[in-house]
DNA sequence: TTGTATGCGTTATCAT
DNA sequence: ATGATAACGCATACAA
């Protein structure tokens, strides 16, 4: 345990006041070069390392930016994350993360411990705090929402139109020939498990294809419930040519559910997924599936907290989903 | 902004010292009864957060352990970080993240900031920072490491024997009955790749099959890596009925690589990877490999964390791969 | 049991 | 341009 070197320390050896050892670390004054160029010395031969909490508590300022993300490894969110550290990078902000594991109570208790740790801002992923509460925490510091609307927050919410989407990819199917298409919901709590389930009415409406109750199955937005889901469309009596999983992590587990039994995709069944995660590009076969483009939607929220902090005005970028058609999805056989 | 209710306001509001507020919320000593309970309902009131940075000034304790991880989305490690969240849970110490993005001088970047901020201990996963600066690192604060192994500091090193588990999983490919089995490497810079192509050439020695160096193909343990070696593989003149992909991401690009070819798994070609990621649980078919208990040795260090915190001794638990067998390995068939 | 005084390491406000 | 000094918000040793 070697002892701090303190910014007196380094006054001391040098020979200077500790004002002018800061005033060199901020750079908030001239000093003469001499000075200067010694000081530096000094400080790099003592290794001298500031003590960030000692300065937040003098400046007021932490240089530092919180970031709430649900699961410190949810792949979706991880691309997110780094679209903000590269949009904060070399700004002088660091980013400082917690995960709030998709439930409410532990989500708030990071998020306060973040402000009390004093960053100044925030930026937070997803998650399941009451609006209520994020609009009292957007009072007191620059708080950028991503993947979520909060009422009375528009203008620092970065959520994509995810009805659209779904609308896009439904229809990609339906131009493909499918006219029973089944759909495996995420857990309908969340406001893009609904979005995406009108969105795939509403380009069967489009179509005007009836839409049939059996062909819907709730899942959990997990693999797992995907397989299940995928399961019990079989077991009912409903064919269909195609499915539609809300997202990819759904449509991995329909995905292995068809491979079970023996149905090939896309030769027997189209399959769809939603997010475009890193592995869809690899599953057997690529999937097709609606992308979001969560990187820049993560170098948006920097660039916002940034301006934000400069009291400079940002207007947040016009982002659209994309439909990102791969391997998983055939024109269907006559029969 | 609203101005941060401080511990003085509070004292002053609830007609005592700072002292007793102090004490109260730290529970360091006693304080009556009625006075206890009148300032927490003030502190209630008034909605106070203690400020981090003040009490950690204060205190020369953070109550906070840093966590550098390489990737905050890579899923290897991010069971680990859940161990260490849920190792850590109740202790009333917090985790801060910070990501390396596997560079050297971002990793050491990270850890200095991490430092910076007076973290009370420190957890590296992985990540290319030279042994010799762990070393320095070791000195000033508890370091655990995960997935790596530096000289010196083996007591606090948590990484399993990966050539046990390659030799293993292909010792497992032999006994299928294969003979000729190809293997895809990983960054061969980094010690989990020597080791687990050590490991299977051990397996070949033991059962005296001949190394063919032609069915060795470097990778990096990324997807296309996978990928691009399995394709390799192909245009070799070299015959073979199983691969071994040192991890499972490569293992998924290979299973692509196999599924453009026409190929089956398991059928006509035998796929074994390792780290037994989330998803290989559910790719088609779904994968057989190598279980590191990633969420374990997360758990193990911050055990060791904690118990270094508070000055007791604690030993590593002997932890041990396991093979994780599935349905992307089959029988040889006799041609 | 409670209050007072001091210090933590830095920045910021004064002087000079 | 530089140095002394006062915050910053809290914990703690010391008094009472």
């Amino acid at each position: 345990m070697e002892a701090n070197i303190t910014l007196a320390r380094v006054a001391r050896e040098a020979g200077v006041s500790a004002s002018t050892v800061s005033r060199i670390l901020t750079g908030s004054a001239n000093v003469s070069p001499e000075k200067r160029e010694h000081v530096q010395r000094v400080l790099a031969k003592l290794n001298y390392r500031p003590n960030v909490l000692a300065r937040g508590l003098a400046s007021g300022r932490t240089m530092s930016v919180g970031v709430l993300t649900q699961d410190i490894s949810s792949p979706f969110y991880g691309d997110m994350v780094r679209g903000i550290e590269q949009g904060l990078g070399g700004s002088g902000y660091q980013t400082v993360f917690m995960s709030g594991h998709w439930h409410a109570k532990a989500e708030m208790e990071a998020i306060e411990s973040l402000l009390a740790r004093r960053v100044d801002a925030l930026a937070v992923l997803g998650g399941s705090v009451p609006d209520e509460q994020l609009r009292t925490v957007a009072q007191s510091v620059p708080l950028s929402l991503l993947g979520r609307t909060v009422a009375g927050l528009e203008g620092q919410c970065l959520r994509l139109d995810q009805l659209e989407g779904a609308r896009a990819i439904t229809h990609h199917l339906i131009e493909m020939g499918h006219r029973r298409i089944a759909h495996i919901t995420g857990d309908m709590s969340h406001p893009d498990a609904q979005d995406r389930l009108a969105g795939y009415r509403a380009a069967l409406d489009e179509a005007q294809l009836a839409f049939d109750p059996e062909l819907v199955q709730q899942g959990d937005f997990l693999e797992a419930s995907g397989y299940l889901a995928a399961t019990r469309l079989f077991e009912g009596r409903s064919v269909f040519s195609a499915v539609f999983a809300a997202n990819d992590q759904m449509a991995y587990g329909a995905r292995l559910a068809l491979h079970r039994r023996g149905l090939r995709v896309p030769d027997d069944v189209s399959l769809v997924g939603y997010d475009d995660l890193p592995g869809s590009t690899y599953t057997s076969p690529p999937l097709t599936t609606v992308r979001q483009p969560t990187f820049q939607m993560g170098q948006a929220a920097a660039q916002w907290i940034l301006h934000q902090l400069a009291g400079q005005p940002y207007l947040l970028p016009p982002l659209t989903v994309q439909l990102v058609i791969r391997e998983s999805t055939a024109r269907r056989r006559s029969t």
